[in-house]
RNA sequence: GGUGCCAUAGCUCAGUUGGUAGAGCCAAGGACUGAAAAUCCUUGUGUCCCCGGUUCGAUUCCUGGUGGCACCA
C-alpha cells in the first residue's frame, strides 16, 4: 500500500480542527500542521490553534515549536515538513495534514523553487532603500537586472519587487533563472479534500469564535507579546488589532470588530486561493460519512 | 411654538454657476513560489427625502410638507 497523505483545507474558521482529528484517530496517525501561524508558541489564543485537550489525542507536529523572533519561511517550512513526513510514513501508511496557510500547503504537495534565503543584511538595506528612495526606482533596477521578471511582476507590490531584487543582488544571477514553477514529485499519494460553508455560516462562525477567543483571554495574550509588535510573527489578525487597541488608536469593540471583519477578509483570500486547484473534492464538514467513504475508496 | 441649518451609494460625506453625480469606508471579485493570517490589484445607476411651481430641462432655484440637528422661547 502507497503511503497516503490526506490534506484537508478550508477557509479559517471552517471546521478543519475537529474533523482532522476524528481522520487522524481512525487511521490512529498524526497530524501535520500547515499553519504560518499556530507555528508560534505564544500565539494559542489568536490562532485558534489546537487545545491541549485536542493535542492529547493525536500528535501533532508543527504546532507551537517556534518563538516569535524566528525566522520563518514557506521553503523551510516544506524542508521541515518533508522530512518529518519521511519520518512519520515509516510509522503510518497514512499521515493527515491540515491547516490554512495556502501557500505552505501548496510548498508540500506541489513544491516551490529553490531559491537561495535572503540574508538579514540584504532584506535590511532593501526595506531601507525602500523606504527611502520609493517603489519606482526599485522597479526601474529591476527592469535592468531582470527585465524577463519585470514584465510579469506585480510591479504596485513592494513585497515581491523587493524579494526579486533581493535575489539578484545576493547571487549576482537573474530572479528568473530560479524560478521554474515546475511541480515536485512526492514519494506520497496525496488527496485533497476541501471543507466549506455557506458564506452567511461561516461568517457567523468566524464571528463567534472571536467572541470566544475575547472570553479565553486573547487580550491578555495580546498584552504578553506586546513587545515583539513590530515583528512579522505578529503581523497577524487578532493580535494587530489588540495592539491598536491597546496604543489607544481604537476602542476595544471596534478592534473586535476589525479582528471580525479582517478574518473574514482572510477566509474569502483563502477560498479564492484553493478554489483554481482542481485537485480538491469538498464537503461540508458535516459530511464526516461521504468524506470517509470518498478517501476510503481512494485507498483500497 | 419661533428662527436657522441639513436631507445625495449599505455608512460618512463631496458636488452639480440648472443639462440626472463621485470620494473614502464597507462589500464583492482577483493575483500570489523563501515575510503568505503577509503583500498587491480590480469593481460605484443611486426614487440625489416627498408634493407642487418656475424652466426646453430641477438632484440643483422657489412654495409647502416630512424627518434630523442647533439656537431662541
Amino acid at each position: 500500500m502507497n503511503n497516503t497523505l490526506i490534506v484537508l483545507i478550508g477557509p479559517t474558521g471552517v471546521g478543519k480542527t475537529e474533523l482532522s482529528l476524528s481522520i487522524a484517530e481512525h487511521f490512529n496517525t498524526c497530524i501535520v500542521s500547515s499553519d504560518s501561524r499556530q507555528l508560534y508558541a505564544n500565539l494559542k489564543i489568536g490562532t485558534a490553534a489546537p487545545t491541549p485537550m485536542q493535542l492529547a489525542r493525536v500528535p501533532h507536529h508543527f504546532v507551537g515549536t517556534l518563538k516569535l523572533t524566528d525566522y520563518y519561511s514557506a521553503a523551510q517550512y516544506e524542508a521541515e515538513a518533508l522530512s518529518k513526513l519521511s519520518e512519520l510514513f515509516q510509522q503510518h501508511n497514512v499521515v493527515v495534514l491540515t491547516g490554512g496557510s495556502m501557500m505552505y500547503v501548496d510548498a508540500i504537495c506541489k513544491g516551490i523553487d529553490d531559491i537561495p534565503t535572503v540574508d538579514k543584511e540584504t532584506r535590511e538595506l532593501m526595506i531601507r532603500r525602500y523606504e527611502e528612495e520609493g517603489l519606482e526606482k526599485l522597479c526601474a533596477e529591476l527592469k535592468l537586472l531582470d527585465p524577463e521578471y519585470y514584465k510579469i511582476v506585480d510591479l504596485k507590490n513592494p513585497k515581491r519587487v523587493i524579494h526579486a531584487l533581493e535575489i539578484c543582488y545576493m547571487t549576482g544571477k537573474t530572479y528568473t533563472s530560479f524560478r521554474t514553477r515546475s511541480t515536485k514529485e512526492r514519494p506520497f499519494r496525496i488527496i485533497k479534500i476541501g471543507l466549506t460553508r455557506e458564506r452567511e455560516e461561516l461568517y457567523e462562525r468566524i464571528n463567534r469564535r472571536v467572541d470566544e477567543m475575547m472570553k479565553e483571554g486573547l487580550l491578555e495574550e495580546a498584552k504578553s507579546v506586546y513587545d515583539y509588535k513590530q515583528l512579522n510573527s505578529l503581523n497577524t489578525v487578532g493580535y494587530k488589532e489588540m495592539f491598536k487597541y491597546l496604543d489607544g488608536e481604537w476602542t476595544l469593540d471596534f478592534a473586535i470588530e476589525k479582528i471580525k471583519q479582517n478574518s473574514r477578509i482572510y477566509s474569502r483570500k483563502q477560498m479564492t486561493w484553493f478554489k483554481r486547484d482542481a485537485e480538491i473534492t469538498w464537503f461540508h464538514p458535516d459530511q464526516k460519512e461521504e468524506i470517509m467513504t470518498h478517501i476510503n475508496n481512494l485507498l483500497s
